[in-house]
DNA sequence: CATGAATGAGCATTCATTCAT
DNA sequence: AATGAATGAATGCTCATTCAT
């Protein structure tokens, strides 16, 4: 019944208006009201859409995951230098700033997954390919001998998204303690000391650290 | 008026009553309700104590930061040994597991400091302090000779804590390709690395790396 | 957006029903579930026509006072001899019983017209266009010369206005040593000897009343 | 049990409390909280004196009653002259103001009577009464000489009665329109005319009217 | 497809009352 | 005698949902 091409772009923009209503409202405190008005929509026709709203938050998580590793994905494909590459990992892998919408909804989706099993699902598929994404960003540049790891590749990828992960935390929760800019440099100093390897990006051109 | 002992005592009880009931329902969703049951008292009873729900949570918040705080502190200045405060700074900055309720508590706390300017300020507190924590233990295992940083000690302390808040996050959200014991483990060597100091706690006698 | 037919409709009705739960529970003690009660819908419904029931408490005495003021106007306006005239306004000026819903309604708004400007407000609107009838009415019968006023026409208005306000109230209160009828005699015996005029309704024809 | 004249003062001063209650906050609207607040007590303790709020708002009834009785008998008592008698009465039975106590609980009351049998007795024992006042003054000038009365002595009490409750219930409302000068002016013009005889009660010295 | 009307369930809150002190 | 603590009932309000248009 109906055209499906309306309905694909009607729940998509209930996705892009549940994310926003989250960010507005917290997680655990949305409301079909919240999602409507933020659509600009009547309540009843986001039930209509949408019998259960745990349905609607699981597309708004999915979604979330899926652009917040795509951006960084094709960040990184842009360039073929592996310092470049970290580089630019690093900085598609931080809060734009404290109002990023992508960031915020994947750390309000993060922290219910204490209280949910799919929830979790899609934070450790998250993680699991951001590890993934510096491992192989880390590995190349050690086989092209750019970089002398002091850990093993996933340890060090593991860290780096751990630390962007609680930066960007920080950020978007205005620690005013941790700038976004610090934070920053703060991740590039952690990966300079494990490739062994200079990766200022201001300069353009980012060579070996010397011992 | 009245007895104020009892007063402090009740409220002790709302406190510790709110805060499993964030962690259950999530802090955007508490509802009065869910308190006065943790507590095993009547709705009424609670709005009798606190008027505005928000007072109760920034206690609770208040609290955890306080809780949280002290816990490491108090392990660290149990031993005098720079490498064996740090391991325990480690051990006490992780959740104990999944459950560890201080930790929910916080992380529901900090998700919610993007949208409230106080929680965000006990944010950044907690944060300066913990990193305070380690900046003077690090600074004192370089005066004895122990440590050899690799970078500034702030700069260090400041990726151990964000290395914790991260695995904290994972852990207590359930991430499965993260158990605590490698979290722990990644932040060990992650701080054997920049103080060039081996810190395994197993078999209790740290050791400087050989380079 | 909807059909404003059957909001007025709906309105209407619940202002009705407003006025019968006034006069069953009184005008302090009036609640949301009293009107939706009476109006035999729910008690949300209410909520939704009017978010705040001193509106609609203000919607049912300006229905009163227009109720009771026109009522007067018309009954007046039916007959041309001024002691005709006299005698309907006096008719109409009482209470039909101990139960009459508009005067009941009125007398429950202007005692709470000493708690709430609008109300008082409302309230001398209704004492101004009843002295103006009674004025007009005087005038009309002074200048056919079948009145010989007493006093001036404005302070036999007033008064004949005050004794309605004052019987009525007794009326609708029980004051089982005024029966209606009697209030009736008394006002009009106090227009006979305020106009010069017999004014004597049974007979069906008033004459002047010789000195 | 006790000492029988502390729970008397108690109650006196209950009373005087949960008058100045219902003048506040409505007849209808009357809560144990506002009594206990008035009254500088716990909401306990007016249960304690009080099973029913019914039994206090009825004393409170019976008080105003006695009060404004016995305020107009005693003023009228003062003086023999029975024009400077009829003067007294007129005072005495209008508001002060529009805060009056005692008014406003009566014509709290009165307009309650609808819904109370017993109230509508207390109405009506004070209307008795009243007129009993006037009708013993007026005749008592009648005897006199001094009124020449142009209608039955209870008719004339009847309307003056009448005219003072509509007046004052004017004047504790608010009615913008009839400031108490004004009523006060009305009722005695009213009655000099129903008694043939000067009551202005200005130069001091009250004279026949000369026809 | 989309809305406003309408409801009932669930919420916080307020209240009168009871109880221990 | 008097109070504050504590509760359960009641109230108003908000919400998700259903329905007619």
């Amino acid at each position: 019944m109906g055209r499906p091409k309306e309905q694909r772009r009607r729940r998509r923009e209930l996705v892009a208006a549940a994310g926003r209503a989250i960010v507005a409202r917290g997680m655990a405190g949305l409301r079909v009201r919240d999602v409507a008005q933020e659509a600009g929509l009547s309540a009843g026709l986001v039930s209509y859409y949408y019998r259960d709203l745990d349905d609607l938050v699981l597309e708004v998580h999915q979604d979330a995951v899926d652009r917040f590793y795509w951006t960084r994905a094709r960040a990184a494909e842009e360039v073929t230098d592996p310092r470049e590459r970290i580089v630019r990992l690093v900085a598609a892998g931080l809060p734009t700033d404290a109002d990023d919408l992508v960031c915020r909804v994947l750390y309000e989706t993060h922290v219910h997954a204490a209280r949910s099993r799919v929830h979790a699902a899609l934070m450790t598929a998250l993680w699991d390919r951001e590890v993934s994404l510096y491992t192989a960003a880390l590995q190349h540049g050690r086989d092209l001998g750019v970089f002398r790891l002091q850990a093993p590749a996933t340890d060090i990828a593991s860290n780096a998204v751990a630390l962007e992960d609680a930066y960007g935390l920080h950020i978007v929760g205005g620690n005013s303690s941790i700038p976004r800019e610090h934070a920053h440099e703060l991740v590039l100093r952690f990966l300079e000391t494990q490739t062994g390897c200079s990766l200022t990006p201001e300069d353009g051109s980012a060579t070996e650290v010397s011992p």
